[in-house]
DNA sequence: TGAGATAATGAGAATCGTTATCAATATGGC
DNA sequence: GCCATATTGATAACGATTCTCATTATCTCA
C-alpha cells in the first residue's frame, strides 16, 4: 500500500473521483477555501453560501443550476435563483467549481477541488456523461493550434454518442438528459 | 497538373475552400439543390428563401443569424427574423449550411456544400476563426469513446487562445468578436 | 387563367436561461 | 450595539430563438 499523505493529496483522475466522493469532507474544504477567498478580499460569508456549496458538493456530478435551486430551495425556502446564480460565479471564480456548456443551452457546474482537468462524452440517449482525460489529443491540439500560429489557452472537446446501456435497448438516466 | 474534373469534384479542404470560394456558384449550386429538395416534400420556394440563400452564400465564413439578417435586409427590408431563422434551419437540414454554436451564445452558420468535416480555432483576442482538419485527433476520440463504451455520432473540438497576430499587439478582427 | 388548397410569411408575443436593479437585510469590525 | 457596506430577494429586463396566427404567396389542376 502507499503512503496515505500521498493519496490524499496528489490529483485524483476523474474516475476515482467519481468512486471515492461522498460530498462531505469535500464540501467542508470548499466552504473553507471560500472563506479565505472572500477575506482576502474584504467579502463577507453568509448562510445561504454555506447551503449552496453543501448542497452543490452534495449532488456531486454536473449540476445544472435548475437542479441545484430545487435542492437548495428544499433545505431553505427563501433562497432566491439569483443568489444562486451569483453564488456559483463566485465558485467558480474562486476556482471551486467549474462552469460547463454543453449542446443543450443550460450552465452546469461541476466540483473542481482536487481535480484534473477532463473532457467529457455525453450520451445522446440517456444524457449519461462520462469524463476521460487523453493526453495524447491534448498534444495535438496544442500542435495543430501552433501549426496555426495560435497559442491555446482553453478548449472544448465533447463527444456525443450512444452509450454501450443506450445500444442495447435500456433508457436509465442517472443524470438528466442534457 | 491535375485532371480538371478531379479538382472540381473532391472534397476541398478548409483553407482551399477559404482561396477559391466567391459565393456566386456556391449559391447556385445550393439554391438547385435547396430546390429538389422542397420539391422532393411537396414543400414551395419563396423568394425571401432565394435572396437568404444568395446573401448568406455571399457573406462566407461563420455567419451570426443578426448578421444575415441585416444584410437580407439591405436588400428587402421587409424579411423577417422569423423567417430568416426558419431558412437557416431548413438549409441546416438540407445539407446547405452547418450550425454551429461558439462560446458566445449565439448561432452560427457556414456553407456546407462539398465541404469537409473540420474544427475550429478561436480568437479569444479578435474573433478570427480558423479552421482545421485533424485525422489523428479523429481517430484518438473514436478510440477513447469506444474504451467506455461508447459509440461517437457527433463531437465538438474548439480551441480558444490568442493567434498570432494578436500575440504582437494588432486588434484586427475581421470576424466579429465571439 | 383562376379557384382552391396549403405552404410561407411578418409582426409581435412568448419562452428560456440568465443578469440587472434596487430597496430591504445581514454581516463584520469597532 | 453602531455603522459602513456586502448580500439578498423579488422581479424586471435581457438576448437569442421559437411560437402564434392572421395574411399572403405559391402551386396544382381544371
Ligand atoms: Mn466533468
Ligand atoms: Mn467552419
Ligand atoms: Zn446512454
Ligand atoms: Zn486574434
Amino acid at each position: 500500500m502507499r503512503i496515505v499523505i500521498n493519496m490524499a493529496t496528489r490529483r485524483r483522475t476523474p474516475q476515482e473521483e467519481e468512486r471515492t466522493s461522498d460530498g462531505k469532507v469535500e464540501a467542508q474544504a470548499a466552504l473553507s477555501r471560500l472563506g479565505s477567498w472572500l477575506e482576502e478580499r474584504g467579502l463577507k460569508h453568509s448562510r445561504q453560501r454555506d447551503v449552496i456549496v453543501e448542497t452543490f458538493y452534495g449532488m456531486g456530478g454536473h449540476v445544472p443550476v435548475d437542479g441545484l435551486v430545487a435542492r437548495v430551495r428544499s433545505l431553505d425556502a427563501r433562497v432566491s435563483v439569483a443568489t444562486v446564480y451569483r453564488t456559483m460565479k463566485l465558485l467558480a471564480e474562486c476556482g471551486i467549481a467549474v462552469p460547463r456548456r454543453f449542446d443543450d443551452g443550460q450552465t452546469r457546474y461541476e466540483p473542481a477541488t482536487g481535480r484534473s482537468h477532463h473532457d467529457h462524452l455525453i450520451c445522446t440517449g440517456c444524457g449519461r456523461i462520462v469524463e476521460f482525460e487523453n493526453e495524447k489529443i491534448e498534444e495535438l491540439q496544442n500542435r495543430v493550434a501552433r501549426s496555426h500560429g495560435f497559442e491555446v489557452e482553453s478548449h472544448k472537446l465533447e463527444l456525443y454518442g450512444r452509450c454501450d446501456r443506450c445500444r442495447r435497448g435500456e433508457a436509465g438516466s442517472r443524470e438528466a438528459r442534457p
